[in-house]
DNA sequence: CTCTCCCT
């Protein structure tokens, strides 16, 4: 990278207001294009800030290979080697002294020094630098750091700088009168060309299309091609080896070892280099030598989904700050070139959904607790973690047993914690000493945890690596650093024993039930699927170590086989038989059964000869309701009816009497009847209303009995019975009866002492309703003489008198009383 | 049959 003399960087002229800002505020705000020299310009000058004096300034980069190049090109400028006044702190390395002011961290270090000591002492500011990238730790990072300054560090300074920023939303979280300095960029002019992809065009053919336009063109240098995965480069690069063109081509992604990276990053000396990445290019490397960039814009990112506690890999269009970050790569030495293959109306948003939002939560939600907040809402987040993504993380930390029922961490969770891992294999490493097998816990840990990719056999590819360590450099640097954490040494052989004992500790919710060949229900309930020719499809139980949930059904890439036994013994709750007496619609009748369950799976049951009387009673509610039609009866109707109408008029001590309370509490009240009944077809014969009416005292019940009759006599002398039902919608209660059995009634009858008056159905002899009136006085003036007239003739044999407020009333017809 | 990055 050319150095820029010192006072042409554009950062130069903003660095004194800055300083004055900081000395009067807490919190900053710095926007400053890429090559603007923020990074390593504003650290030093704070560093001798009065706020500062004595103290440590600390500055986050995102990536290693960042906090080392900032550290080291701020010694440089000091004169100075690294670790004395600048030094840097990365997981398993770092160079710094007694003398070091300036500590340049990767993000993780931060939080693990805010969790260490949550006042920070010794430490007067700290810089979050790239914070547009929104990592899950950078977030954590700035709320923790919010939080020590708003309750016991008003001192400490806050600076967030980033390249683009939503500044808005940022300064939502940081307070109105949070300083806000921009600085413009400095980057050579790029001309930016659109070619989309023709109507049925694929992306390979797109970008070999452009490829081939861009080596065309004289003034192109090396040529970066930004595709969203493996496959897509694997095919490009073999097409454009098969071509004719004279370039070196290389693949370029985050699954390649370090090595192999940096060897496709180096020039070559004679040809010109067609690099195929992934979004590797986008931020985390640097390519050199480079003034085109093609990008396909799109990227391939993985979403958590809550429901299943899976991850997805979904490709999607890029936003427009990364778009922009992309087209930048073409700019950063000499003018350059952009070809991008989409249309220039295409809309795009403005910046991408920060990994909080969609990323699993689970390492969040171990720190959060750490940091001992019971839930999110104690902190104050730029984007705050989603609920359905916190709740399944926070699932998940419960049943690994690091989360007790309040939220906070458990002996073991704090144990865990300490780990450098993601929760699952922390907790695996803090339980592998029960099980004599540390060592071979750390060597688990580092491939599951690494980014080489395993395909096949875990045991093989474990064995592998144990056999020949010196192959496989990563892995044995990962593993000696958690061997030392455990204070203990690699041995030179290591049985593979409880392998699949340590995975099931790790993966409690993905070990897998037998179903068919190569289809399992794992312990989240959720179905998965391997290959059907997989080594493993017909084993009894697996555990799912890697798992891709698709559209249907998940896809399991890497599983171990294990032993039923195995799992009894590691999980304890499920040495509890448990009674289960379940309802059979097909044989008619319960059917009693000990099982012993690991989440959805049951892992071993026995007929139960002998069913306990607790366990039947259990038995037939829970199956009643689940047919609560066969609780809810015409009697039961009736008089929940009757009750609602009550309620509804005198408001103190009638009790609930709603489908919901009565189904939560038939422990209660009906239980006590149900001695001696062992069968649902006995059950719903049960007069419930009478044990419901039971449940009133005596008193009670009169005066609840005169309230709600339920009959009136009607003028006839016959008994005319009142529907409730309607009461349970609020509407009032219903009398329906023959209308010749109303002459005499002059007002409408009443309920509830007077305060209720029904609604009268007025029914013709043929039982067919004629009118429906809650005013019965007015119905005799105004339509009855209308009725009458239609009804005489079609049913001569009735009475129509004249006056019906008067006449005799009558159940049958004229002849009798002739 | 799969993105990327990071952790006393």
């Amino acid at each position: 990278m050319p150095l820029l003399a010192m006072s042409t960087l554009p950062i130069e002229q903003h660095l004194k207001p800055i300083q004055t800002a900081l000395s009067e505020h807490n919190r900053l705000i710095l926007v400053a294009q890429p090559g603007a020299g923020k990074t390593t310009r504003v650290p030093l000058t704070l560093l001798n800030s009065q706020w500062a004096q004595g103290q440590k300034i600390l500055l986050l980069e995102p990536r290693r290979v960042a906090a080392r190049l900032a550290a080291s090109f701020m010694a440089a400028q000091l004169n100075e080697p690294i670790g004395k006044t600048v030094g840097y702190r990365m997981r398993g390395d770092s160079k710094v002294s007694s003398d070091t002011r300036l500590e340049v961290l990767t993000q993780g270090v931060l939080t693990r020094m805010l969790q260490d000591d949550p006042l920070l002492e010794g430490v007067a500011g700290i810089i979050f630098d790239e914070f547009h990238e929104r990592s899950i730790e950078a977030d954590l990072g700035l709320a923790l750091s919010l939080d020590i300054q708003q309750s016991v560090r008003d001192d400490l300074r806050l600076v967030v700088m980033s390249a683009t920023l939503d500044v808005a939303a940022l300064t939502n979280v940081l307070g109105r009168d949070t300083c806000v300095i921009e600085s413009t960029g400095r980057e050579f002019p790029i001309d930016t060309y659109h070619r989309p992809l023709g109507g049925d065009e694929t992306l390979d053919a797109a970008a070999y299309r452009v490829v081939t336009e861009a080596l065309a063109n004289v003034d192109s240098r090396d040529v970066l091609v930004i595709l969203p995965g493996v496959a897509e480069i694997t095919r490009l690069v073999q097409m454009l080896e098969n071509s004719a063109f004279d370039v070196e081509v290389r693949a370029l992604h985050g699954g390649m070892s370090i090595e192999a990276q940096q060897a496709a990053l180096r020039l070559h000396e004679t040809r010109q280099r067609v690099i195929v990445a992934t979004a590797i290019a986008e931020s985390s490397v640097t390519v050199d030598g480079v003034n085109v960039v093609i990008d396909a814009g799109l990227e391939r990112v993985p979403l958590f989904q809550p429901q299943t506690g899976l991850t997805r890999l979904t490709t999607r269009r890029v936003n427009r700050a990364s778009a922009d970050q992309r087209r930048g790569r073409a700019g950063r030495q000499q003018p350059g070139t952009c070809y991008r293959l989409w249309s220039q109306e295409q809309p795009m948003v403005a910046y991408g959904e920060p990994e909080i939002a969609q990323a699993d939560l689970s390492r969040l939600a171990l720190e959060v607790a750490r940091w001992g907040a019971r839930s999110p809402e104690e902190l104050v987040w730029m984007t705050p973690p989603p609920n359905g993504a916190w709740q399944s993380s926070q699932a998940l930390l419960r049943q690994l047993g690091i989360l007790d029922t309040v939220g906070l961490l458990t002996p073991l969770g704090k144990q865990s914690a300490r780990w450098p891992l993601e929760p699952r294999l922390a907790v695996m490493l803090s339980k592998a000493a029960s099980l004599n097998a540390v060592p071979l816990a750390c060597a688990l840990a580092a491939l599951l945890e690494g980014r080489e990719r395993v395909s096949g056999s875990l045991r093989d590819a474990l064995a592998q690596r144990l056999g020949q360590s010196r192959r496989f450099p990563q892995w044995q640097r990962e593993t000696q650093r958690l061997m030392d954490m455990a204070s203990l040494k690699l041995p030179d052989k290591l049985p593979l024993e409880p392998l699949s004992c340590l995975l099931a500790i790790a993966y409690p919710d993905r070990v897998g039930q037998f179903i068919s060949p190569g289809r399992f229900k794992l312990a989240n309930g959720k179905t998965a699927t391997l290959s059907a020719s997989h080594l493993l499809a017909n084993e009894a139980f697996i555990v799912a170590v890697s798992v891709e949930s698709a559209s249907s059904e998940a896809a399991i890439y890497l599983a171990e086989p294990i032993m039923q036994t195995a799992l009894i013994d590691l999980y304890p709750e499920t040495q509890q038989w448990e009674e289960r007496v379940t309802w059979s619609d097909a044989q008619g009748k319960l059917l009693g059964e000990a099982v012993q369950r690991h989440g959805e799976l049951v892992l071993a049951r026995r007929p139960l000869a002998e069913l306990s009387r607790e366990a039947v009673q259990q038995a037939l509610l829970s199956a009643l309701k689940q047919r609560p039609a066969a609780l809810f009866n015409g009697k039961v109707k009736q008089l929940r009816g009757r009750m609602a109408l009550v309620a509804s008029l005198y408001s103190d001590v009638w009790p609930d009497w709603s489908e919901s309370a009565l189904l939560d509490s038939l422990d209660v009240w009906l239980a006590p009847y149900m001695t001696g009944i062992t069968r649902f077809s006995q059950l719903e014969k049960m007069p419930f209303h009478s044990y419901l009416m039971a449940t009133l005292s005596w008193d009670e019940q009169s005066h609840f009995e005169r309230l709600t009759p339920p009959s009136i006599m009607a003028p006839s002398g016959n008994q005319a019975s009142v529907d409730y039902e309607p009461c349970l919608t609020g509407r009032p209660p219903v009398l329906a009866l023959k209308l010749q059995e109303a002459f005499g009634w002059q007002d409408t009858p009443t309920v509830a002492d007077g305060h209720m008056p029904v609604v009268i159905h007025l029914l013709s002899p043929a039982k067919r309703p004629l009118q429906v009136t809650q005013d019965l006085r007015s119905f005799w003036v105004n339509g009855y003489p209308e009725v009458r007239k239609e009804m005489r003739g079609r049913y001569p044999k009735h009475p129509w008198p004249e006056d019906p407020m008067t006449a005799q009333a009558t159940a049958s017809t004229k002849r009798h009383k002739v």
